[in-house]
Formats: structure tokens, C-alpha cells, sequence
DNA sequence: TAAACTGTATCAAAAGAGGTTACAAAAAGG
DNA sequence: CCTTTTTGTAACCTCTTTTGATACAGTTTA
């Protein structure tokens, strides 16, 4: 498949919007910075609209701006804004129950998965999108 | 896209061969028991053995068995030896470079995921083989 | 009322994963 | 040395997911 990247267009939507202070910004101009379809951009601000992350208005002279400094926004809360999967999927046909090995195999892979889960969450909590920002200054 | 299930599917398999001991197990066999395809399972058993994690044989009397004991076995090991992407992928298509944001934005997120790379590897590097074996007997 | 947006539905295109068949090569055993 | 069994791998198909694109309704400003 096409690999999931929009945790990667999201931090780059969100930074534009932090440049870009209490100013709207419309999704033609994002998506010219991202090199896509407005339509995607707009797709993605929706989800992270739901999580207050940004606010958008439409109508003329609408578009979108930061809902809180980015200081306030963790990049965990960007990753649990979208619909990405887990970090490994279970199998996809459930194993065979028949045997001993393959019954009990989903309950340890799921409780892995969360452990993963958490320890990713708990590195994403360190860095905010002011951080995002000043790393990308210094560039 | 179908959900990459290696891992999940990787770790079923070898506590098979760890349950096995020293005898060869028939792909045919483990197919079973994961429920899929017997070439499914061979090519991922190629995977791990490039990783002398597994020793295969073939002809008659053929099959794998573990390369080493369940207890020298690390999860992040596993994980290693198979073709599995990025946490997250990088914008699938390149973003503007005259905007300064899209020039260096590709930079910072290779950072990030090579840090979530890490802490995901630290977290799969506690455990072994044997800790599934032993959690899947006590359930 | 016209123009400029967002929000969404719908569809097409591209890529990846998993399943299947087929067959070469290797080993074992008569 | 021939048959059987099994791995290793290539080739192909299908299904699913993601992304890109078009279209259009609803909203806001002027």
C-alpha cells in the first residue's frame, strides 16, 4: 500500500500554522507547501480539529489556525489525532484454535502491542511543536 | 493496505519451534496452526534465518528448528530480521522546496523516527522467546 | 448576489501484503 | 539411480489501504 504518512503531514501542517500566528491559513496554501491536494490537507485538518488541535472557519476569508500555542500541543496528541493503525498488526486470519499455541497467541501479541503503544506515546510527550519549530529554525 | 502482520506472525511461529526443541518442523505444519499458506510461512522463515535465528533443512526429512535457545532470542532481534517499514512514513511525495518549511522538514522527521526507532527497539530488547513461552503457558 | 472558502462524498489510481500455483534443487531411502 | 518429500523462490492475482482528484453543498464576507 501506500505507506501511512500523515502523522509526517501533520507536523508539517501544524508548523505552518504556528509561523503563521492568529493569520488563516487556506488549505490551498498548505497544500502547496506539503506538494498535495487541497483536499487532503483539509481531510487531515478535520481530524485534527476533532482532537482542538486547530480551528477552522469556512466562507470567504475562512481557513485555519492553531487552537492553543504550540508549546501546549505534544506531538502525542497530534499521533492519537488521526487514524493510523497499530505499530504491528495481529495476524490477519485468526490462528488456528485447535492448537494450544495458536489460542493463546492474540492475547500476549495485543497486550505487546499496547506496552509499544504506550512507550511510543511516552516518547512523543517529550517533544512539543514549539520544539518542532526551534529545531527546524537552527536548520 | 493489508496491515503488515510479520511480527505477530514471526513470533507465533517461532514459539512453534521453540515448543519443538531440536526436531524439524515442515512448514506445512506451522501453516496450520498460523492458518495461512505454507509459502507465506517459508518466506518469512527465509527472513529469519538470514538472521541465524532459524536453521532450515531441505529435502525429506526437512524442516527448521531455532538457531539458538528461546532465552537468547530477543524480541528486538525479531523484529530486526524482518522487512517491516518505518513507524511512520515520510510524505510520499516530496514537499515544496522553496518553502522553508517544507526544505527542512524532511531532516527533523528522519530524526524522530530514528528516536522512536530506538525507544521501540529498547522496549522489544526486554523480552526473549522464553518470556512469550512462559506467558502463553500461564494463560 | 457573487466570490471565496471549508466540509465531504465519491471515484480512480498506486502500492503493498498475503494467498496460490508452479517448479527447480536438495536430501533420504529404498 | 529413481522416487518421494520438502525447502526456496519466482510469478501472478486479489484485496485492502492510501492518496489524488473532481464535484458540489453550505457558509461567510463584501
Amino acid at each position: 500500500m501506500a505507506a501511512n504518512s500523515q502523522f509526517a503531514i501533520a507536523i508539517h501542517v501544524l508548523t505552518i500554522l504556528a509561523k503563521s500566528g492568529d493569520e488563516r491559513v487556506k488549505s490551498d496554501y498548505i497544500a502547496g507547501s506539503v506538494n498535495t491536494n487541497p483536499v487532503v490537507i483539509r481531510r487531515l485538518l478535520s481530524n485534527l480539529q476533532d482532537a482542538n488541535l486547530v480551528v477552522s472557519q469556512v466562507g470567504a476569508t475562512g481557513g485555519t489556525s492553531l487552537a492553543k500555542q504550540p508549546k501546549d500541543i505534544h506531538l502525542s496528541e497530534v499521533y492519537k489525532a488521526l487514524p493510523c493503525g497499530e505499530i504491528f498488526a495481529l495476524h490477519s486470519k485468526e490462528p488456528n484454535q485447535d492448537c494450544p499455541i495458536g489460542r493463546n497467541m492474540a492475547a500476549f501479541l495485543c497486550g505487546l502491542q499496547k506496552e509499544i503503544d504506550k512507550s511510543m506515546e511516552e516518547k512523543l510527550n517529550q517533544y512539543t511543536l514549539r520544539d518542532v519549530i526551534e529545531k527546524i529554525d537552527e536548520a
